[in-house]
DNA sequence: CGTCTCGTTGAGAGTTTTCAATGTAAGTGG
DNA sequence: CCACTTACATTGAAAACTCTCAACGAGACG
């Protein structure tokens, strides 16, 4: 919980009475290996905060089968579907955790007391989606403009901490790659 | 600026004294056709709503002069850098007017200043923030886990008002895709 | 051990890009 | 009004990149 609160004060100050009302608010929960948080279908009812270990966002692809990473998330980042969390509406988005887990988990109705009790909460939230929308243009631009190998480079440079997180078939989904394609491109020399 | 009252509408309620202190905040401007409302290595100084007209947002690549497409933007649209105008730190994008076009303009301290004075645009900003961050993410998604032809496909879907204000070979740098390979997808006979 | 997960490697196939040429429509200046 | 430029779209052939498929290897774990 204290991992909430460090990330919340990067962007707005909290008193002690303050983070007592945040907790009040969130439930802790383990999750094993493999298990679901969120499950393609269904509603997404928390939005959840990882404080340790690592999860992945995907869709499965109807046909095929073939899962396409659309996020990862290990400690300090958030993971959740949010228009499935704002709208309660079935989502098409599955969450699993890759390795054994412990996020942080509020529900719709408790985000949105929470909110009205802590009104500054807002500029939080707001901040910190600006950010992730930043993030995601990149990740955009990245896609479109550069090939797989400059993809991977960058990708090393901007979150060297996931690489020993992560395994690389994954990685490999969230950059738009082939899992053989990382692999040739690991085994050249130039890194 | 009626545009930007409907557009804040659909998700917080305003009074008509809301609306006078917004308007005040703002500032209209015309854009000719290729005029820049932001140039790379400058700092966004407005986050800009597009009332009329259609912009795109763009990365120039430094060796090889090739643009890639961000965003593009309509009417009822936003078109800035977010992390510039909110870090006041110098941008690595480009906003162009594609077409001559109208936008309402809010510098930052402008912004802050409305902010506090209407602390209940912190939610609408924050809700609009969270559909962008939806949006970009399907948008990976795609990008990822489909061809070309059903990329367009979709977008056609999607976006139905795009193609007749956007130029074909924008609306293919923003799928990631070739203006050459557009026009053969086009020129099949199963769209 | 035997299984499961994950990573590697190679060959062939497929998609998409690049390059270059051509076409067309709209604007601009004489 | 016409010639000329500019912006945009199209087309084809060759090249580049990435994927798929298949086989194999290595480590973890029960």
């Amino acid at each position: 919980m204290e991992l909430l609160f460090s990330n919340i004060q990067r962007h707005i100050s909290l008193s002690e009475e303050d983070k007592h009302i945040i907790s009040s608010f969130w439930t802790i929960k383990r999750l094993n290996r493999g298990e679901h948080l969120l499950s393609a279908g269904s509603v997404c009812r928390y939005d959840a905060f990882v404080l340790e270990g690592s999860l992945k966002g995907y869709i499965t692809d109807a046909d095929t089968g073939r899962e396409e990473i659309v996020f990862l998330a290990v400690a300090d980042w958030w993971a959740s579907d949010l228009e499935s969390f704002h709208t309660q509406h079935a989502s098409s988005l599955n969450i699993t955790a890759i390795t054994p887990a412990t996020v942080a988990l509020i529900s719709l109705p408790a985000f949105n007391e929470l909110l009205e009790k802590l009104p500054k909460l807002e500029k939080y939230f707001r901040i910190i989606l600006q950010y992730h929308v930043t993030a995601l243009l990149r990740r955009i631009y990245y896609r479109n403009a550069h090939d797989a190998k400059s993809r991977y480079k960058t990708f090393l440079q901007q979150y060297p901490a996931l690489q020993e997180q992560i395994p690389q078939y994954l990685i490999a989904s969230y950059l738009g790659i082939s899992a053989e394609m990382l692999s040739k491109i690991r085994a050249q020399k130039d890194l």
